[in-house]
DNA sequence: ATTAAATACGACTATTATAGTCGGGTATAA
DNA sequence: TTATACCCGACTATAATAGTCGTATTTAAT
């Protein structure tokens, strides 16, 4: 309940560790040991945060990653739902195909509920976590 | 991302239904039949909750349940983790047998966050939900 | 040129958590 | 005594997450 699944932790560790490094740049391996995180797993996830040009990627030896500049402001919720998908608290908030959509009595609280969850995380800027 | 389990759903669906039936009982088959829920699923989680005394359970033929009276001033995070378990954005937050523990350097940061979600959640009553 | 070290990427498998089912038991009103 | 309800643990199925593998491409250094 609640709980971040482990890509976006490992892409979490990895923005900070990154961040420290200023300009100099990181590479998959150097990261998956430091913090013992699988290393193809890793690689996967700096790919998918390059592809959303969250972070630069440099190819051939010597290559890596280093943190986009720019990045610091974007909000949690759209880091999120960037590499994970939309989140929401029931399936009703996000697609529609809910066999008791009519029926269901609790949608609206809920829904109510999962927008507060959205606010906050809204306000909360990635920075804040990889300061 | 940041989704109800199904029991938890069917838990708010069926709270909020014997709500509206005040000192009547409700029995499984009816709530199953009316939200289109699997009978023996929603049957174990109003065990749950009757142990939990959130509802009284009246046993026998013309048995059912009713709302316990004093419910509706329980925050979502009590009924969330009394259904579910200690809940938190990371597992550090709950056990703490990872790995990296010592190494991680997302934890203080996701703690905060943790802790913030933790509070709107308490700030919410379950009366908010199944009012 | 060749090699070594890095990113890129899709397909695959494994593991775990959630969801759902089943069988047998107990309580009680009619 | 029967029908209908709650009670409960063990089991299976499904889906989401986590992790692995193979192969290709880029580039610095030799």
């Amino acid at each position: 309940m609640l709980k971040l699944t482990r890509k976006l932790e490992y892409a979490l560790i990895a923005l900070r560790h990154m961040q420290t490094k200023g300009e100099l740049l990181s590479t998959t391996k150097e990261i998956s040991d430091m913090y013992t995180i699988p290393q193809e797993l890793l690689a996967k996830t700096l790919q998918q945060m390059a592809r959303l040009e969250y972070i630069d990627a440099v190819q051939g030896s010597h290559g890596g990653y280093r943190i986009h500049s720019s990045m610091s402001k974007i909000s949690l919720t759209k880091f999120i739902e960037d590499l994970e998908g939309p989140m929401g608290m029931v399936d009703c908030s996000v697609a529609s195909d809910c066999i008791q959509l009519n029926n269901c009595n609790i949608r609206q609280p809920i829904n109510r509920i999962n927008d507060n969850i959205r606010s906050i995380f809204s306000r909360i800027n990635l920075s804040d976590i990889t300061h």
